[in-house]
DNA sequence: CGATTTTTTGAATCATATCAACGTACGTGG
DNA sequence: CCACGTACGTTGATATGATTCAAAAAATCG
């Protein structure tokens, strides 16, 4: 049930069954079908989730009702909008699948009650957030100095199972680029 | 002498004088002058540093020798090649000195020790690396759907104090415009 | 004060966005 | 299972707006 999400712990620190097991009691699972919002803007983003299966995105819609994604999830991964999530503010951004998922959800009171008993599970969340803050900075530098050829060739390289998944304008949206752009460069690339 | 750290830190969470005294044991003092590096490209970077006086940057230079600004810091805040210090791997930025700096130390050794005998700073810091994520997640959504000028706007208002003490082709550079761009819009908006 | 760096300005060029139209795939209900 | 409708991807023509290059003006530093 909880195969992934342990292994993906275990990866980084390794969790005796006692602590697996109370940190399990702390999880709910919940399944989406696709299109289905996990969240909505101006909702209070009560969870975390953790995909065991599936694909989800999160993204904000400006004034024009443009669509910006900021984050893909496929199996292993955590999404959420984590400004909302640790405020308890409205949350900018919406979250909703790709395709139908399974996740594993955890409120922040569950959490707060996890890193209590499991020190290291505390020290296991600073190393993800860390993680996910390094690969932001990637993201921005490869935004600030990479040509549009090579953004796109960055983001399949690194995520080639995404492109894969995911429709091409979503791709498009988290590249910051017009789905036209992106089926142009699709196209140089495979003249080559 | 750790006046400006431990209100950075008590902001947050309250620290006792006897776990305060323990911290600072692990710390480092460092003074920069202009232009000297912190940190250059290759190198290991050894530590985290806390600005108490001054401004630094941390920067990547690519092939053609363009200068990308990843990060400005000022007092209060941190800076570090996050990457190289958690790693060991060799450095990908270059941090240097936009005035005369003074800054604390923490190695990574330090930081664990600290860690595992004040469980409170691991808290402390997992809770500064999540607002440093948050921080960088906004810039995305702004490098993604804003126009130019509205970056520009952007940024002076949320940083006013870093237009003021940082040369502008530098901003240009953490904006992902080029300086001439960069004195067109101030000279557009003084217009009005 | 002179030298160097930084900022400003102008003109030409280039890349991407935009708009519109067409082709294709997809899934949904009959 | 097929036919229809909608969503998605492609292609071309045009327009826009930022970059590039060059040079002058302004600011900073020793």
């Amino acid at each position: 049930m909880y195969d992934l999400f342990f292994q993906k712990l275990n990866e980084k620190i390794s969790f005796t069954a006692e602590e697996q097991a109370i940190i399990s009691s702390y999880l709910t699972t919940k399944k989406l079908r696709k299109k289905q919002y996990l969240l909505q803007e101006g909702d209070v983003c009560k969870t975390i989730a953790f995909v065991q299966k599936g694909a989800l995105r999160a993204y904000s819609v400006n004034e024009k009702g443009v669509e910006n994604v900021l984050q893909f999830a496929l199996e292993g991964w955590i999404i959420s909008d984590l400004y909302s999530f640790m405020t308890g503010e409205p949350a900018t951004y919406y979250i909703d699948a790709i395709e139908d998922c399974e996740l594993l959800l955890i409120t922040k009171a569950a959490q707060e009650e996890v890193f209590a008993k499991v020190p290291k599970y505390e020290t296991y969340s600073r190393m993800q957030i860390t993680g996910a803050y390094l690969a932001m900075q990637k993201r921005i530098t490869s935004l600030l100095s990479l040509s549009l050829n090579e953004r796109y060739l960055n983001f399949i390289n690194i995520y080639p199972n995404i492109v894969q998944r995911v429709p091409q304008h979503m791709v498009a949206s988290y590249l910051g680029l017009t789905p036209e752009t992106v089926s142009r460069i699709r196209k140089r690339l495979s003249a080559k």
